[in-house]
RNA sequence: GCCCAGGUAGCUCAGUUGGUAGAGCAAGGGACUGAAAAUCCCUGUGUCGGCGGUUCAAUUCCGUCCCUGGGCA
């Protein structure tokens, strides 16, 4: 950041190309055609494409794909572990590293907006789950209420409490693990955070898609269906079967439960395919709530952001593999 | 044609013993610092089917017409 964009630096920065944007919006296509021409390999930013068996529901790339180019954070937990941010930006950060070492371009490919904030901004480190003591907050939590719990907190850590909602025992119980794990109160860390200086050292190029609204509707309907007819039920069926804790995290990624029911006989495929099709939307929303603040990237359509990525990235096409 | 039951927010419905109405779902907006595709917060004016009548006042009562579902012919 001390040098200012010259050409200098910009020749001497790796590039570090970041590609957002709602479920369905296109960007995996978009991703592999830049891979493509620009000797490129993707970094998965998303929070459920980590789980190995979960495939159909989280549209990973097809085997064809990962053929022609390398893709990295996709099948590197096992779907009864809890995965996390902190570990993603970890890995991602390995990875970004050494794809730039051998000459290549990264580039981050996801909507988890959680998840790239956490790789470009960083996280308050050395503060990771704790599992134990999760256990033991939760079952307090459960017989004493989200009230006292809540109430708790506010005692030893105003300022926290005063920003997470009673209902929301998830941030709650976060905070008090933080206080529980560090001994400090979990807002002085907030105040404390600006950002860890590790994406500096890349010439960032973020670009968003910005989909019509009515046309993503479609083809979220769409693409659900198609999800659905490609053997979802049979994917379920076989983490099910080998003895997969529908509780695992996992699990909570849009439609796996809907499947199940539907795989089950709780309900028919066609009450499963429209609740998957209301959440996807859902997310979609928050999707474009988180993005909306992101400043410093480039809002394209889906249509234009190929050429727009390839200007922007630069680059003669010496990496072109074909 | 006759008899019932309905016609109230995009959908499913509740309600007003007459003082112009509210839930769930959908939709929209927002938060987010290690579960994040998660978790949570905020937002409800619509000729209360049409037209007449009674009344200070009708979506609410009466009449009539239209529409929907069911039954009988």
């Amino acid at each position: 950041m001390a040098r200012s964009g010259g050409a200098l630096s910009a020749a001497v920065r790796p590039v570090l190309l970041v590609l957002f944007g709602e479920t369905g919006a296109g960007k995996s296509d978009i991703a592999h055609a830049v891979a493509l021409r620009r000797a490129g390999e993707i970094v998965s930013a998303d929070a459920f494409a980590v789980y190995r068996g979960l495939d159909i529901g989280t549209a990973k790339p097809p085997a064809a794909r990962r053929a022609e180019v390398g893709y990295h954070l996709i099948d590197v937990a096992e779907p009864e572990e809890t995965y996390s941010a902190g570990r993603w930006a970890r890995q991602a950060r390995a990875a970004i590293e050494d794809i730039v070492r051998r000459g290549r371009l990264p580039i981050v490919c996801g909507g988890s907006g959680f998840y790239l904030s956490a790789l470009l901004d960083g996280l308050p480190s050395g503060e990771a789950r704790d599992e134990r003591l999760r256990e033991a907050l939760f079952d307090w939590a459960d017989r004493s209420g989200a009230a006292a719990t809540h109430r708790f907190l506010a005692v030893n850590d105003p300022a926290a409490a005063a920003r997470i909602p009673v209902a929301n025992l998830k941030y709650t119980l976060r905070a008090l693990e933080i206080l529980l794990l560090t001994g400090a109160p979990p807002s002085a860390r907030l105040r404390a955070r600006e950002g860890d200086g590790w994406s500096e050292r890349f010439r960032l190029v973020k670009v968003g898609l910005r989909p019509d609204r009515d046309a993503l509707n479609v083809r979220i309907e769409m693409r659900v269906q198609q999800m659905l007819d490609d053997g979802w039920g049979e994917e379920v069926q076989r983490l099910i079967g080998r003895g997969l804790p529908v509780e695992s995290n996992s699990f909570r990624a849009i439609g796996y439960r809907e499947v199940a029911e539907w795989v089950l006989g709780h309900i028919s495929r066609q009450e499963a395919q429209e609740r998957i099709v209301k959440a996807t939307r859902g997310l979609a929303k928050r999707q474009r709530t988180w993005f909306a603040r992101e400043r410093d990237a480039h809002r394209v359509e889906p249509e234009e952001a190929l050429d727009v990525i390839l200007a922007l990235v630069g680059g003669t096409g010496e990496g072109e593999t074909r």
